[in-house]
DNA sequence: CGCCTCATTGACCTAGTTCAATTTGGGTGG
DNA sequence: CCACCCAAATTGAACTAGGTCAATGAGGCG
């Protein structure tokens, strides 16, 4: 139930494969789910900031299917499997509160999906920043319209399913839409409304608590 | 804990942003959830077959963020939540069991993210095959190295993110490689092991209990 | 027989990829 | 402070997987 890590950005935080006796909640910086294939393509499967547990899977399943990366530096809370164990057997609606997590996470995956399979260039990328935008609202990290974004565009490609070459294109014409910006490692949004408009974006599926806009 | 239903091929079992005070156990038939969005375009972001909880997620969260459909004539047994309270405040680890059916589909829909964002055409394919494959053969539902799968080309492309005309080429070409067959509402896939290998299919992430093959 | 859904096919079009260069900017050693 | 390096961003040109449009079959069913 204690224990702190902290990782740099690159680092891998939790690998595919490895079977650990924690998980872990992240309360600073940026990290991804990723998966690779065997030629070597990474996808990105969910960003994930501050306020999320990141490893959960890693308690009731005995092998993880993806690897987590910090994309920034990160620093995570250990919760040991067995103090898990012991919550839950001592006070069971707690397992709710973790599976509650499970169940956002599968959430986003099939938003995520929709967005792959559905919408495509400006829509994509404006959805995606609908999306983090509106978790980083509710954890406070959202200052002037606009919030830390570090990815490259090549791992933005590997979020989105482009080639970074179409990232660039893509980001250009945002920024030319006025509907969204993203530069020095952040994305502006001006009009929010306008872009979630735009992009189809609608925030029930991230079964947000407090709404402020 | 008990109560059962039925569904006619094309109605919908769970309805989005509904609340109900039950969950159900797919036991007969094939069923998809789906998303829709402005335009109207239909995403199908995961399969059920018998044996699969297909609305936990009714459960902790107080709205649904999809549809749930039936594809075939589809029988679920109900599990009302006030019953699921009390099996949990009685036998704590049973929230772990629910927790693991999410767990895994959260897990699915990752590969489906990987699938739509790394994978083209055949291999995209003929991936979901080998996935239905694989689920279908845990609870005994292949047969001759075929199985049923009932949707239309139409369908099939609201899955993979293609049109129906281009799903139409691909099964064409998957047949011509004789690496999988669609036809008559099933799925033929003579060489197992050949189109995994092919598409880069690895089963880890279903975290099936038994393997067979 | 006529209707309707689904499968099939051809011709043309475009969003996104590929390949290849060039630019930009921060970091580092001298 | 300057020269150099390297990762990341940017751009152009040619190419292709997949989409769009439109027509035709083919089977099931009242």
């Amino acid at each position: 139930m204690d224990g702190e890590a902290r990782f740099d950005a690159g680092e891998t935080i939790v690998p595919e494969g490895e079977k650990i006796n924690y998980s872990s909640l992240l309360f600073a910086g940026i990290a991804c789910r990723e998966k690779i294939n065997f030629e070597g393509e990474r996808q990105i499967a969910e960003l994930q900031i501050p306020g999320d547990f990141i490893d959960l899977h890693s308690y009731p399943l005995e092998r993880l299917d993806h690897t987590l990366t910090a994309l920034t530096e990160c620093k995570i809370a250990k919760l040991y499997h067995d103090d898990i164990d012991a919550l839950i057997d001592e006070r069971p609606r707690f397992a709710r509160i973790l599976w509650f997590a499970t169940m956002t996470d599968a959430s986003i995956h099939r938003e995520w999906i929709q967005n792959l399979g559905t919408r495509s260039g400006l829509k994509r990328m404006g959805h995606l920043f609908c999306e983090m935008y509106s978790r980083m609202d509710v954890v406070g990290l959202v200052e002037n319209n606009s919030f830390a974004f570090p990815l490259t565009q090549a791992q933005l490609g590997e979020a989105l399913g482009f080639t970074f070459v179409h990232v660039n294109r893509v980001v250009k014409q945002l920024r030319a839409a006025k509907l969204a910006d993203h530069r020095d490692k952040r994305v502006y949004i001006e009009d929010f409304e306008r872009l979630a408009e735009f992009c189809g974006f609608d925030p029930a599926y991230l079964y947000l608590t407090r709404r402020e806009r």
